[in-house]
Formats: C-alpha cells, structure tokens, sequence
DNA sequence: ACCTAAACCTGGGCGC
DNA sequence: TGCGCCCAGGTTTAGG
C-alpha cells in the first residue's frame, strides 16, 4: 500500500520530472475521484511537489495547488516524449481501463492518474487552503520530519489502544500504515497487540529507530509493490523482497523459525511471529 | 472524548 | 465454466 515510503519516491520521481512543465489540458474520465476547477490548472506551471504524510501536493506558478491521495491503488505516471517500457502493473500502455485523469503537458508529455478501487482522490484548491483540508488538517508528526521519541512517549502513556492501530493512526503519526507498522514492530520484537501505554522506554526507543529503519530501506530499494504500487515512471519498487512478517502468512521467520501469523487487529490484517514478538 | 466498526470500491482468489 | 463469497485497506463517517 502507498505509504511514508511509496509516496515519498512518487514525490521524488515527480520532482525529477514534473516540475517545470505546463498543463496545457486536463482530461477527467471518472468525475468520483475529481473536485474543484480544473480550468484553474491550464497554463499553470508546476512550480514544486510536496509529500505531506501519505499525501501529496503538486504546486504551481499561480495561486492553486493540486492536492492528490492516492489511497491504496492510485498510480500517478508521468511518461515522457520518449516512451519507456512500463511494469505490467501498468498493462504496459496508457491510458488503461483504471486511467481516471490524462494531464496533456508540453514539451509532449502526459501525467496519468489510475485508480483500479476509485478510492483515491484529486482536489484542485487554492495553495492558502491546502492545509486547511481535513485529510492534511489533522496530520499527526511524521517521521524523519518532526517525529521525536519523546513525542512517542507522550502519547503512548495516554493512549488506551494495541500499539499497531495507533502506529497508523495519522492524526498521532503521519505516514505509516499497515506494511511498516508491521515490519517494524517484528524488527523491535513487540507483538502488535500490546497496548501502547505498556510499552517501556526502552521499547519505545527501539521502536522510533526501528520505523525510521524500516522506511529507510524501503525508499532505498524503491519502496513496496506488493500491491499495484509503481514510482512516478510507471515501476515497481523492491521493498516486498524484503518483507519480514508483511504478507508472510504460514512462512518461516527469518529469526526463529517460527510460523508467521496472520491476525486482526482493528478490523486489519496483521502479520506477526507469536513466538519472537512478545 | 475516546474507541470501534462499517462504508467506500474493484479485482483476484477460492470453494463448490 | 461460472457463480457467490471473502479479502485487500486509508480515510471518513456513524455509532456505542
């Protein structure tokens, strides 16, 4: 799933790519996933991308902003003059039966948004109102940004709920869903079901490396496609390869042997060692 | 105020 | 072959 990981390498392909060119057209083909005016994009020049938590905002040389999420299966494709081969969780051409927007740009380029559930969205807003929309309103510190362990420490003590469902709650922490909120709590061996005002010090500690850990590997190897997740020319990261718990069900833990577990904790899969994450 | 669970979607995988 | 069912899950909304 796009997470911290997946869409901060977006934001970093886009940077590369996108910045700079001109929207000349904009083509919606599924009105559900697109608000606001999109006659206030044409002419505007992209002027930066920013990642705010899982979100993203694409700014322009005038007053409007575009502000993107791309929930769990959004693609957000930028393709060049110059045609590269895309992964085949593209289906190797665009526009596809998921194409929900087309950007048509200058210099021949295009920007494509696909969203095989629909559940993403793009929102054309003033830039002095981005932040007041409640997806970004109610972001919570992020890590590598304005995360701190004794924010963690904070919140946790008062906090009545199993560490996993409050590792991705956005409005404590910005960025982390399922795939890292599991991975890191298998690297600190702290089972996901522990209620987060148990955890000692120590734990919490561990548990603030293990998150920066985990995210930073990720972007090294390009983040996670386990699901249909592409970088913003259309590939597939690596992360998955190196998955510990994440969608290991019945397999071995690399650390004891064990049978890797699949449980539900707040209604969401979750992938744990019962034996080494106590 | 705090916490839980359903709703939003579609495609893929499974059992029959 | 095909039908029905369950599952994936980030965020919002409704309810306890």
């Amino acid at each position: 799933m796009p997470e911290l990981p997946e869409v901060e390498t977006i934001k970093r392909g886009l940077e590369k790519h996108l910045v700079g060119h001109k929207i000349l057209e904009v083509k919606i083909l599924d009105l559900k996933i697109f608000s606001g005016k999109k006659e206030n994009l044409i002419n505007g020049q992209v002027l930066a991308i920013k990642r705010v938590g899982k979100g993203l905002i694409i700014e322009f040389t005038n007053e409007y902003s575009l502000a993107i999420h791309v929930k769990m299966t959004g693609q957000l494709i930028y393709q060049g003059p110059k045609a590269m081969p895309l992964s085949p969780k593209v289906g190797g051409v665009l526009p596809n039966k998921h194409t929900r927007v087309i950007f048509i740009l200058d210099r021949s380029a295009k920007l494509f948004y696909n969203d095989v559930r629909r559940f993403g969205w793009l929102k054309v807003i003033l830039k002095n109102d981005v932040m007041s929309l409640p997806f970004f309103k109610g972001m919570g510190p992020e890590p590598f940004k304005d995360l701190t362990v004794e924010y963690l420490e904070k919140i946790f003590s008062k906090i009545n709920t199993p560490i996993k469902t409050l590792l991705m709650d956005q409005a404590k922490i910005g960025g982390i869903g399922n795939i890292y909120a599991n991975e890191a709590l298998w690297q600190v061996k702290i089972n996901p079901k522990r209620m987060a005002n148990e955890l000692t010090r120590s734990e919490v500690k561990r548990l603030y490396k293990a998150i920066h850990d985990v995210m930073e590997e990720s972007i090294r190897h390009g983040a996670s496609s386990s699901e249909n997740y592409v970088d913003a020319l259309g590939q597939e990261g690596r992360y998955q390869e190196h998955f510990e718990v994440y969608g290991r069900t019945g397999e071995q833990c690399n650390r004891c042997g064990n049978k890797i577990e699949r449980i539900v904790i707040g209604g969401r899969g979750t992938f744990v060692c019962m034996r080494c994450q106590v």
